[in-house]
DNA sequence: GTCTGGCACTCGCACACCATGAGTGCCAGG
DNA sequence: CCTGGCACTCATGGTGTGCGAGTGCCAGAC
């Protein structure tokens, strides 16, 4: 068991750590936080912190560094999440306020995040499936072709071509649009494959064929996998990362560029508040030195979809975690209003 | 004036520092190249053209490596545009032709440009300004609430939200509707201001504000700014610019989150071909160690956007000319066809 | 039992030094 | 105008060394 003191020892080390980018000493340690020990004592607290696998040294000669295993430690138990001071938040309000449009809200967003923290940020758009339906056009291109558009609550609108398999009459088509504006507007979208069943029966035997095209092409839009975009900004951050360059950042890079990637990563967070993911608790190699912070957001109080910071495992963790729990907070608020 | 020869060891200094990224010096240069003179005779050569500002050496003991100004005369005198071979074309046709839609067809579109060239590729939307408009459409999303949908010949849609001075009706607005896609339909967008101006005449003066409101929200579009997006992809590949690392790469990740740079980078491209932009020519600071290849393409003769790749100056020039080239060719045609 | 000061030890880092050799410029002769 | 020869420069890499930060351990104090 940890006594109260090899605690403060491993936050006094990480928060160095942090600060200095350098190993840190048992005497630097003594010298910085008033302890209240002299220096043998703290290596005696190091080597057993050591020996339990929070901290390592680089080298025989060197100062300690945390582990993964500190790291987490240190965010599960020893730090909270830093409050932004007040001119920050009205900082964050003013610049998500200039916002036009769904695509400039998580612009904003992404700029902000990646400001603020000085990290890579990552902002997922509001999923679709876990909106509803504000309202669901259907254009005539041509006698047999048709322009499905949708539009969400949070903004967005996704388009897709229908190719019918007969001509479709200007009646049918007012009809229908109409069947199906009152069924599913305003409805959730995991609710609507249960709405429209039933729906070609009301038309005539011609225009069936057609009307089932328009479903099942509507059900595709709200499962199909493009659903799930994200923005990312921030990269150049990614050269304040270390000394040993293109080894640490090339793999970084190439798992940004992998959306699949990036989705997963926010994907697995499930916690209602602020997630962690520290080095190589991320699935993704190229991400076993990075360390990820996320938290779902949400027009609502319901999170519509995730976003975050990818930074070094050697983070200010507390102001990063403050910084994306109130970026988080204000998108809401801002998605909310529009 | 420089003499046959001296160019053809420029060219041979040009293809042995690109593709050993090291100075290259007059011994090897001899072995490597059957110039058919003596390493001396070439040092002769080096002098002059280094006297000329076309090559300079790194330090006084070490090869030569051309400047900026000699990559230029290399791209325009001395290097042709290397073709793609068939296999190589066959799989840039297959790999494009699985796009479904217009996000689709830029993401696939940038992966692709940087795979090929290794580089980093950046790939402007189908600009607005250039396209035609296939439909315009309006739907009510409250009494005095529109929102108007824009689709253009490239597929792209572009949606925006109208707050109506007043209450429009249902009649007023299929009228305007029908109004304003008969006259708009399968125009170009510089050609619509002109087409719509005495639009709100036909309409009662009750519903004019509205319809003028409609028309200035359209034409808005047509102009905004967020008309020119693009994406960027492959920015892992700038891992491999060179050794001194970060001080490099940074400015240019930096200038590669700006679009407006990257958008003034593919803007000042005038040239119908292939455009290439070295180290200093362009504009932005942070890109004075970067070469940029660019070029038009579009659906149908006529460029509607930009494509190209942001690389070190040192670049396999007639590869990356070639791989450019033949993307946007066959974007083009994919576009086209859809 | 816990903390402390002392002490010997380790070892990475910075610096200096030197030998090597690639590459150059210049010159005299073909 | 080309070539071979020659003296010179200088970046690079390897070795050696001193320094100092940092450690582990131990004996003694509280």
């Amino acid at each position: 068991m940890l006594s109260e003191r090899r605690l403060e020892v491993l936050r006094a080390i990480v928060q160095d750590y942090v600060g200095t980018e350098e190993p840190v000493g048992s005497k630097a340690l003594t010298e910085r936080h008033n302890l209240g020990v002299s220096p043998a004592t703290v290596r005696n607290d190091m080597a057993a912190l050591e020996d339990e696998g929070f901290i390592a040294q680089p080298h025989t000669s060197a100062g300690r560094i945390p582990t993964d295993k500190g790291y987490r430690l240190f965010v599960d138990k020893l730090a909270g999440v830093k409050p932004m001071t007040a001119p920050e938040r009205r900082a964050i309000q003013n610049f998500l306020e200039g916002a036009v449009d769904l695509d400039d809200v998580v612009a904003r967003t992404v700029r902000l995040l990646a400001q603020l923290t000085r990290q890579v940020a990552v902002v997922q758009y509001p999923s679709l499936t876990r909106s509803t339906v504000r309202h669901v056009e259907l254009l005539a291109l041509a006698p047999a072709r048709l322009m499905l558009v949708l539009i969400t609550d949070t903004g967005r609108v996704e388009q897709r071509m229908v190719d019918c398999p007969a001509p479709f009459g200007e009646a049918a088509l007012a009809d229908l649009r109409a069947r199906l504006n009152s069924r599913v507007a305003g409805r959730r979208f995991t609710d609507v494959p249960g709405l429209v069943e039933e729906l070609p029966e009301a038309f005539e035997a011609e225009d069936r064929g057609t009307v089932s095209t328009v479903l099942s092409t509507l059900l595709e839009t709200l499962v199909e996998e493009n659903e799930e975009r994200l923005m990312i900004g921030g990269t150049a951050n990614l050269t304040r990362f270390g000394h040993d360059f293109p080894l640490v950042i090339r793999p970084v890079l190439e798992a940004l560029e992998e959306q699949v990637v990036l989705l997963k990563l926010l994907g697995e967070a499930k916690d209602p508040g602020v997630t962690v993911r520290i080095g190589h608790e991320n699935a993704h190699e190229g991400l076993n030195s990075t360390s990820v912070v996320s938290v779902g957001y949400g027009s609502g109080g319901e999170a519509v979809a995730k976003l975050g910071v990818v930074g070094p495992t050697r983070m200010d963790y507390p102001g990063t975690m403050g910084a994306v729990r109130a970026v988080a907070r204000y998108v809401g608020q801002i998605l909310a209003e529009s």
